[in-house]
DNA sequence: CGTCTATTTGAATGTACTCAAAAGCGGTGG
DNA sequence: CCACCGCTTTTGAGTACATTCAAATAGACG
């Protein structure tokens, strides 16, 4: 089943009974997109909060000067589209688009809602995942102060190496908030090192 | 009652009974904090997390070259402690300290586990006020990378007013990611403007 | 093979940093 | 009340890290 990956993440967190896990299953669904498509839109409210079973999305920020700024990528075992808008059901800040052909179990926002009223157990599930949510944010804002921009590009490929082959370099410079010229130089900087 | 901001905050997000009330009060504590004070150090387990009835703390990271960043500052009505080492009970990655005289409601670690259990309705609560602060620390990611020193000043200064007056500018300067001299010459510089 | 997109390279520029020194400012004591 | 101390802020010169813009090169796909 295509839900069994959501269901084993589940498990790392709470317990839930046969009876509880039929009713999350009946409340989601599973959706599959291209490469390219948009998963959401700036603009527009987010629907659904996505858990990744394969694929690659970015969430994105288009700024006054039409510069794009990747704010992150999910992959396998994470969660896609803006949060903000998700939980506000106010218009989204960011874009999210699918990197290649990606996979996703979608919790339609009332859903979401049902199922925390019913099975209030997953609400000690999300909020031990926000918190190490969190945690990770909070990391990064601090690399991004504290590192230079090779770094930087260091622990990224030591936190996250298999993203580095899924995507094209230029929106890892973005992410890491350097332009993809740089990036291409720090590289070569790194070659010439060795 | 010291507990009074506390219990009102929550009401925000959802509804406790007067039984469950009591059972919060009883196992958190009210705690004074000097100016200077440390509430947590860089690689001691942070014991509590605690909710800052008035005062100010900073949450810092001491890096390689002994530079100070500032992680966050906490006032009135929001948390204070490290996050990461709190949920994972591991030594802490910053420390702690009051910038003025504190007074917080803490939150033991194995109490507030006891408190999780005894009473589920506060794991939504955790879940709700987790979700918008993983928003606002994403937004921050974004306005670093996409915005200069000078517009992330005038940022901080639009959404914490009150924070400018309760603190020295360069912690301000810290939290910016930029050094004390350059956000002075940002200050000029703007007077300059007018 | 040609086209489109992604990456690399180079020169000039800019934003923010370092270091050093001076000025401001609040508190304490003579 | 003034002088002095410690701490914070300001100012300036030189520097470094990263950007912009332009052009060349490399890769992927039909």
């Amino acid at each position: 089943m295509k839900t069994d990956a959501l269901l084993k993440y589940i498990s790392n967190y709470i317990d839930l009974t046969e009876d509880e896990e039929q009713i999350l299953v009946s409340k989601i669904k599973y959706r599959k997109y291209l490469k390219g498509q948009y998963y959401g839109q700036q603009g527009d409210v987010c629907k659904y909060s996505g858990f990744l079973i394969s694929g690659c999305t970015k969430m994105f920020y288009s700024d006054d000067n039409g510069q794009e700024h990747v704010v992150m990528f999910s992959i396998k075992d994470w969660w896609t589209g803006d949060l903000g808008s998700y939980i506000s059901q106010n218009p989204a800040d960011y874009h999210v688009q699918c990197i290649e052909e990606t996979e996703v179990i979608q919790f339609d926002y009332d859903k979401r809602e049902e199922l925390l009223t019913e099975i209030p157990k997953l609400e000690r599930f999300f909020r031990i995942i926000l918190e190490k949510a969190l945690v990770a944010s909070q990391k990064r804002i601090i690399r991004n102060f504290s590192l230079t921009a090779k770094e930087r590009y260091l622990v990224f490929k030591k936190l996250y190496p298999t993203i580095e082959q899924q995507i094209p370099q230029y929106l890892i410079a973005s992410y890491l908030g350097i332009t993809k010229e740089f990036l291409s130089k720090i590289k070569s900087q790194l070659i010439f090192e060795q």
